[in-house]
DNA sequence: GTGAAACTTGACTATTTTAGTCAGGTATAT
DNA sequence: ATATACCTGACTAAAATAGTCAAGTTTCAC
Protein backbone atom coordinates (compact mmCIF):
# COMPACT_ATOMS: atom_id res chain seq x y z
CA UNK A 1 0.00 0.00 0.00
CA UNK A 2 1.87 3.31 -0.89
CA UNK A 3 0.44 7.01 -1.68
CA UNK A 4 1.55 8.25 -5.27
CA UNK A 5 3.81 11.05 -5.98
CA UNK A 6 0.87 12.69 -7.58
CA UNK A 7 -1.49 13.11 -4.08
CA UNK A 8 1.92 13.34 -2.11
CA UNK A 9 2.99 16.39 -4.29
CA UNK A 10 -0.52 17.88 -4.44
CA UNK A 11 -0.68 18.28 -0.71
CA UNK A 12 2.94 19.63 -0.36
CA UNK A 13 2.18 21.92 -2.82
CA UNK A 14 -0.82 23.14 -1.34
CA UNK A 15 0.52 23.76 2.03
CA UNK A 16 3.48 25.53 0.40
CA UNK A 17 1.08 27.67 -1.27
CA UNK A 18 -1.22 27.81 2.01
CA UNK A 19 1.47 29.93 3.93
CA UNK A 20 1.22 32.62 1.92
CA UNK A 21 -0.98 35.53 2.12
CA UNK A 22 -3.62 34.35 -0.19
CA UNK A 23 -4.02 37.32 -2.40
CA UNK A 24 -0.35 37.62 -4.02
CA UNK A 25 -0.37 34.38 -6.40
CA UNK A 26 2.59 32.17 -6.43
CA UNK A 27 4.14 30.31 -8.98
CA UNK A 28 4.36 27.20 -9.68
CA UNK A 29 8.24 27.88 -10.87
CA UNK A 30 9.00 28.97 -7.02
CA UNK A 31 6.94 25.99 -5.59
CA UNK A 32 8.85 23.72 -7.79
CA UNK A 33 11.81 24.70 -6.58
CA UNK A 34 11.72 24.80 -3.18
CA UNK A 35 9.91 21.81 -2.79
CA UNK A 36 12.13 20.15 -5.54
CA UNK A 37 8.77 18.80 -7.91
CA UNK A 38 9.02 18.95 -11.59
CA UNK A 39 7.54 21.82 -12.97
CA UNK A 40 5.95 19.86 -15.81
CA UNK A 41 4.28 17.42 -12.94
CA UNK A 42 3.27 20.55 -11.03
CA UNK A 43 1.70 21.45 -13.56
CA UNK A 44 -0.91 18.68 -14.52
CA UNK A 45 -1.24 18.73 -10.72
CA UNK A 46 -2.20 21.93 -10.81
CA UNK A 47 -4.45 21.73 -13.82
CA UNK A 48 -6.55 19.14 -11.92
CA UNK A 49 -7.11 20.91 -8.98
CA UNK A 50 -7.94 24.06 -10.54
CA UNK A 51 -10.66 22.50 -12.44
CA UNK A 52 -12.12 21.12 -8.59
CA UNK A 53 -12.45 24.33 -7.76
CA UNK A 54 -9.55 24.13 -5.32
CA UNK A 55 -7.09 26.88 -6.26
CA UNK A 56 -7.65 29.96 -8.64
CA UNK A 57 -5.31 31.00 -11.14
CA UNK A 58 -3.74 34.46 -12.40
CA UNK A 59 -2.24 34.36 -15.91
CA UNK A 60 0.75 36.15 -17.43
CA UNK A 61 3.79 37.91 -15.60
CA UNK A 62 3.45 37.83 -11.43
CA UNK A 63 0.67 35.38 -11.85
CA UNK A 64 0.53 32.39 -10.52
CA UNK A 65 -1.84 30.29 -7.81
CA UNK A 66 -3.88 31.28 -4.85
CA UNK A 67 -6.53 29.25 -2.73
CA UNK A 68 -9.78 29.55 -4.03
CA UNK A 69 -11.28 28.60 -0.33
CA UNK A 70 -10.12 29.09 2.95
CA UNK A 71 -7.50 26.45 4.26
CA UNK A 72 -9.80 25.42 6.81
CA UNK A 73 -12.02 23.91 4.45
CA UNK A 74 -9.76 22.82 2.23
CA UNK A 75 -10.01 18.71 3.51
CA UNK A 76 -7.17 16.24 2.12
CA UNK A 77 -9.99 14.50 0.84
CA UNK A 78 -10.85 17.23 -1.50
CA UNK A 79 -7.09 17.60 -2.53
CA UNK A 80 -6.68 13.55 -3.21
CA UNK A 81 -10.11 13.67 -5.24
CA UNK A 82 -8.88 15.64 -7.10
CA UNK A 83 -6.05 14.56 -8.32
CA UNK A 84 -6.98 11.05 -8.65
CA UNK A 85 -5.89 9.49 -5.65
CA UNK A 86 -7.87 7.19 -4.24
CA UNK A 87 -8.01 4.24 -1.60
CA UNK A 88 -8.66 1.04 -3.42
CA UNK A 89 -8.48 -2.18 -1.05
CA UNK A 90 -10.99 -4.16 -2.87
CA UNK A 91 -10.47 -5.36 -6.36
CA UNK A 92 -14.48 -7.13 -6.70
CA UNK A 93 -16.28 -6.31 -9.29
CA UNK A 94 -19.71 -6.48 -10.09
CA UNK A 95 -19.85 -9.71 -11.85
CA UNK A 96 -17.44 -11.36 -10.21
CA UNK A 97 -16.70 -15.43 -10.91
CA UNK A 98 -16.90 -16.34 -7.16
CA UNK A 99 -20.10 -14.62 -6.80
CA UNK A 100 -18.67 -11.08 -5.22
CA UNK A 101 -20.96 -8.36 -5.84
CA UNK A 102 -20.62 -6.18 -2.75
CA UNK A 103 -24.20 -6.66 -2.17
CA UNK A 104 -25.99 -10.27 -1.92
CA UNK A 105 -23.25 -12.40 -2.00
CA UNK A 106 -19.49 -11.06 -0.41
CA UNK A 107 -16.09 -12.26 -0.01
CA UNK A 108 -14.99 -13.81 3.29
CA UNK A 109 -12.87 -10.47 3.50
CA UNK A 110 -15.32 -8.05 1.64
CA UNK A 111 -16.20 -6.03 5.15
CA UNK A 112 -12.64 -5.97 6.00
CA UNK A 113 -11.78 -3.92 3.13
CA UNK A 114 -14.38 -2.22 3.49
CA UNK A 115 -13.89 -1.21 7.07
CA UNK A 116 -9.96 -0.54 6.17
CA UNK A 117 -11.08 1.92 3.36
CA UNK A 118 -13.41 3.85 5.65
CA UNK A 119 -10.79 3.81 8.36
CA UNK A 120 -7.89 5.91 5.74
CA UNK A 121 -10.62 8.00 4.37
CA UNK A 122 -11.82 9.18 7.79
CA UNK A 123 -8.19 10.19 8.54
CA UNK A 124 -7.96 12.28 4.80
CA UNK A 125 -12.06 14.09 6.12
CA UNK A 126 -10.69 15.28 9.29
CA UNK A 127 -7.20 16.64 8.25
CA UNK A 128 -7.22 20.54 6.19
CA UNK A 129 -5.13 22.03 4.86
CA UNK A 130 -5.21 25.01 7.77
CA UNK A 131 -4.02 22.08 10.29
CA UNK A 132 -0.91 21.32 8.47
CA UNK A 133 -0.02 24.76 8.23
CA UNK A 134 -0.32 25.41 11.61
CA UNK A 135 1.26 22.00 12.76
CA UNK A 136 4.35 23.23 10.62
CA UNK A 137 4.38 26.62 12.34
CA UNK A 138 4.34 25.20 15.32
CA UNK A 139 7.38 23.21 14.63
CA UNK A 140 9.48 26.31 13.11
CA UNK A 141 9.25 27.94 16.86
CA UNK B 1 -3.44 4.07 -2.50
CA UNK B 2 -4.14 0.70 -3.28
CA UNK B 3 -3.82 -2.78 -1.98
CA UNK B 4 -1.93 -4.88 -3.44
CA UNK B 5 -3.26 -8.25 -4.67
CA UNK B 6 -0.89 -10.54 -2.91
CA UNK B 7 -1.81 -8.71 0.80
CA UNK B 8 -5.37 -9.48 -0.25
CA UNK B 9 -4.96 -13.01 -1.40
CA UNK B 10 -3.13 -13.75 1.83
CA UNK B 11 -5.68 -12.57 3.88
CA UNK B 12 -8.35 -14.02 2.36
CA UNK B 13 -6.80 -17.13 1.92
CA UNK B 14 -5.76 -17.09 5.71
CA UNK B 15 -9.22 -16.86 6.71
CA UNK B 16 -10.27 -19.22 4.32
CA UNK B 17 -7.73 -21.44 6.33
CA UNK B 18 -8.89 -20.53 9.97
CA UNK B 19 -12.21 -21.88 9.56
CA UNK B 20 -11.16 -25.39 9.85
CA UNK B 21 -10.37 -27.05 12.78
CA UNK B 22 -6.74 -26.85 12.80
CA UNK B 23 -5.71 -30.47 12.72
CA UNK B 24 -6.49 -31.33 9.13
CA UNK B 25 -4.32 -30.00 6.59
CA UNK B 26 -6.21 -27.81 3.35
CA UNK B 27 -4.30 -27.97 0.24
CA UNK B 28 -3.66 -24.91 -1.51
CA UNK B 29 -5.67 -26.36 -4.54
CA UNK B 30 -8.82 -26.29 -2.13
CA UNK B 31 -8.39 -23.04 -1.54
CA UNK B 32 -7.15 -21.72 -4.95
CA UNK B 33 -11.05 -22.96 -6.22
CA UNK B 34 -12.48 -21.95 -3.32
CA UNK B 35 -11.12 -17.83 -3.50
CA UNK B 36 -10.28 -17.90 -7.32
CA UNK B 37 -7.47 -17.48 -6.62
CA UNK B 38 -4.11 -18.70 -8.85
CA UNK B 39 -2.11 -22.44 -7.41
CA UNK B 40 1.39 -20.74 -8.30
CA UNK B 41 0.86 -17.49 -6.69
CA UNK B 42 -0.62 -18.82 -3.84
CA UNK B 43 2.54 -21.25 -3.83
CA UNK B 44 4.31 -18.19 -3.65
CA UNK B 45 2.52 -16.20 -0.66
CA UNK B 46 2.46 -19.50 1.56
CA UNK B 47 6.24 -19.85 1.37
CA UNK B 48 6.26 -16.53 2.60
CA UNK B 49 3.67 -17.43 5.23
CA UNK B 50 5.65 -20.35 6.68
CA UNK B 51 9.08 -18.63 6.27
CA UNK B 52 7.43 -16.02 9.41
CA UNK B 53 5.97 -19.29 10.98
CA UNK B 54 2.08 -18.26 10.61
CA UNK B 55 1.53 -21.22 8.94
CA UNK B 56 3.01 -25.00 9.17
CA UNK B 57 2.75 -27.53 5.82
CA UNK B 58 2.24 -30.88 5.95
CA UNK B 59 3.89 -32.70 2.60
CA UNK B 60 2.59 -35.27 0.38
CA UNK B 61 -1.01 -36.91 -0.19
CA UNK B 62 -3.09 -35.55 1.63
CA UNK B 63 -1.33 -32.58 3.11
CA UNK B 64 -1.23 -28.99 3.11
CA UNK B 65 -1.37 -26.21 5.86
CA UNK B 66 -2.35 -25.49 8.98
CA UNK B 67 -2.25 -22.48 11.23
CA UNK B 68 1.12 -22.07 13.30
CA UNK B 69 -0.68 -20.07 15.71
CA UNK B 70 -4.21 -19.29 17.68
CA UNK B 71 -5.99 -17.38 14.78
CA UNK B 72 -6.39 -14.66 17.56
CA UNK B 73 -2.55 -13.80 18.05
CA UNK B 74 -2.34 -13.56 14.52
CA UNK B 75 -2.45 -10.29 12.99
CA UNK B 76 -3.35 -8.49 9.64
CA UNK B 77 0.41 -7.14 10.71
CA UNK B 78 2.02 -10.28 10.89
CA UNK B 79 0.15 -11.30 7.34
CA UNK B 80 0.99 -8.18 5.54
CA UNK B 81 4.79 -8.41 7.37
CA UNK B 82 4.96 -11.68 5.77
CA UNK B 83 4.17 -10.93 2.45
CA UNK B 84 5.65 -7.78 2.31
CA UNK B 85 2.98 -5.54 2.03
CA UNK B 86 3.91 -1.98 3.42
CA UNK B 87 2.72 1.00 4.00
CA UNK B 88 4.75 3.63 2.34
CA UNK B 89 3.75 7.40 2.79
CA UNK B 90 7.28 9.02 2.46
CA UNK B 91 9.97 9.06 -0.23
CA UNK B 92 11.99 11.47 1.98
CA UNK B 93 15.54 9.72 1.56
CA UNK B 94 18.81 9.64 3.36
CA UNK B 95 20.02 12.31 1.70
CA UNK B 96 17.26 14.25 0.19
CA UNK B 97 18.22 17.14 -2.12
CA UNK B 98 15.51 19.28 0.05
CA UNK B 99 16.76 18.46 2.99
CA UNK B 100 14.54 16.01 4.00
CA UNK B 101 16.47 13.37 6.26
CA UNK B 102 13.06 12.68 8.66
CA UNK B 103 15.02 13.69 11.67
CA UNK B 104 16.63 17.24 11.79
CA UNK B 105 14.95 18.58 8.65
CA UNK B 106 11.85 17.71 8.24
CA UNK B 107 10.19 18.57 4.84
CA UNK B 108 6.64 20.20 4.87
CA UNK B 109 3.92 17.36 4.90
CA UNK B 110 6.60 15.05 7.12
CA UNK B 111 4.77 14.88 10.03
CA UNK B 112 1.59 14.16 7.91
CA UNK B 113 2.51 11.09 6.49
CA UNK B 114 4.03 9.55 9.51
CA UNK B 115 0.25 10.18 11.21
CA UNK B 116 -1.03 8.61 8.06
CA UNK B 117 0.99 5.57 8.28
CA UNK B 118 0.55 4.63 11.76
CA UNK B 119 -3.27 5.40 11.54
CA UNK B 120 -3.27 2.80 9.22
CA UNK B 121 -0.24 0.61 11.01
CA UNK B 122 -2.81 0.68 13.82
CA UNK B 123 -5.85 -1.14 12.02
CA UNK B 124 -3.80 -3.59 10.84
CA UNK B 125 -2.53 -4.24 14.45
CA UNK B 126 -5.91 -4.11 16.23
CA UNK B 127 -7.49 -6.61 13.76
CA UNK B 128 -6.96 -10.47 13.73
CA UNK B 129 -7.60 -13.82 12.03
CA UNK B 130 -10.11 -14.30 14.64
CA UNK B 131 -11.85 -11.44 14.37
CA UNK B 132 -12.22 -11.90 10.58
CA UNK B 133 -13.92 -15.56 11.11
CA UNK B 134 -16.21 -14.64 13.78
CA UNK B 135 -17.28 -11.66 11.93
CA UNK B 136 -17.91 -14.17 8.84
CA UNK B 137 -19.78 -16.31 10.64
CA UNK B 138 -22.10 -13.64 12.54
CA UNK B 139 -22.94 -13.00 8.93
CA UNK B 140 -23.94 -16.06 8.15
CA UNK B 141 -26.08 -16.79 10.27
C1' DG C 1 3.65 46.67 -29.00
C1' DT C 2 7.02 43.39 -27.68
C1' DG C 3 9.20 40.48 -24.63
C1' DA C 4 9.21 37.49 -20.87
C1' DA C 5 6.81 35.18 -17.29
C1' DA C 6 3.52 32.14 -16.24
C1' DC C 7 -0.53 29.45 -17.02
C1' DT C 8 -2.74 25.55 -20.38
C1' DT C 9 -3.22 21.33 -22.81
C1' DG C 10 -2.44 16.97 -24.68
C1' DA C 11 0.38 13.52 -26.23
C1' DC C 12 4.17 10.71 -25.40
C1' DT C 13 7.53 7.53 -22.85
C1' DA C 14 10.92 5.26 -19.71
C1' DT C 15 10.83 2.89 -15.55
C1' DT C 16 8.96 0.30 -12.01
C1' DT C 17 5.63 -2.55 -9.94
C1' DT C 18 2.29 -5.96 -10.10
C1' DA C 19 0.39 -10.16 -10.79
C1' DG C 20 1.09 -13.61 -12.11
C1' DT C 21 3.15 -18.07 -15.19
C1' DC C 22 6.31 -21.78 -15.94
C1' DA C 23 9.35 -25.41 -15.18
C1' DG C 24 11.41 -27.88 -12.58
C1' DG C 25 11.94 -30.13 -8.41
C1' DT C 26 10.97 -33.05 -3.29
C1' DA C 27 8.21 -35.49 0.28
C1' DT C 28 4.77 -38.81 1.70
C1' DA C 29 0.27 -41.32 2.18
C1' DT C 30 -2.02 -45.02 0.04
C1' DA D 1 4.68 -46.86 -7.64
C1' DT D 2 2.18 -43.12 -8.18
C1' DA D 3 -0.58 -39.45 -7.42
C1' DT D 4 -1.01 -35.61 -4.48
C1' DA D 5 0.71 -31.72 -2.64
C1' DC D 6 4.41 -28.86 -1.07
C1' DC D 7 8.76 -26.18 -2.68
C1' DT D 8 11.79 -22.98 -5.35
C1' DG D 9 13.53 -19.78 -8.53
C1' DA D 10 13.43 -17.68 -12.80
C1' DC D 11 10.85 -15.47 -16.05
C1' DT D 12 7.31 -12.18 -18.24
C1' DA D 13 3.14 -9.53 -19.91
C1' DA D 14 0.53 -5.88 -18.57
C1' DA D 15 -0.54 -2.00 -15.91
C1' DA D 16 0.58 1.92 -13.27
C1' DT D 17 3.70 5.56 -12.17
C1' DA D 18 6.23 9.52 -12.70
C1' DG D 19 7.33 12.09 -15.26
C1' DT D 20 8.93 14.68 -20.13
C1' DC D 21 8.05 17.24 -24.26
C1' DA D 22 5.97 20.30 -27.41
C1' DA D 23 3.09 23.78 -28.65
C1' DG D 24 0.33 26.83 -27.36
C1' DT D 25 -2.34 31.38 -24.81
C1' DT D 26 -2.63 35.21 -21.60
C1' DT D 27 -1.07 39.26 -19.43
C1' DC D 28 2.21 42.28 -17.04
C1' DA D 29 6.09 45.38 -17.39
C1' DC D 30 8.60 48.29 -20.02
Amino acid sequence: MRLTSKGRYAVMALVDLARFDNITPVSLRDISLRQGISLDFLEQIFSKLRKKEIVQSVRGTQGGYILNRKAKEIKLTNIFDAVDEKVKTVQCKKESKKGCNGKTTKCLTHNLWDELESHINNFFEEKSLEDLVKDNAERRV
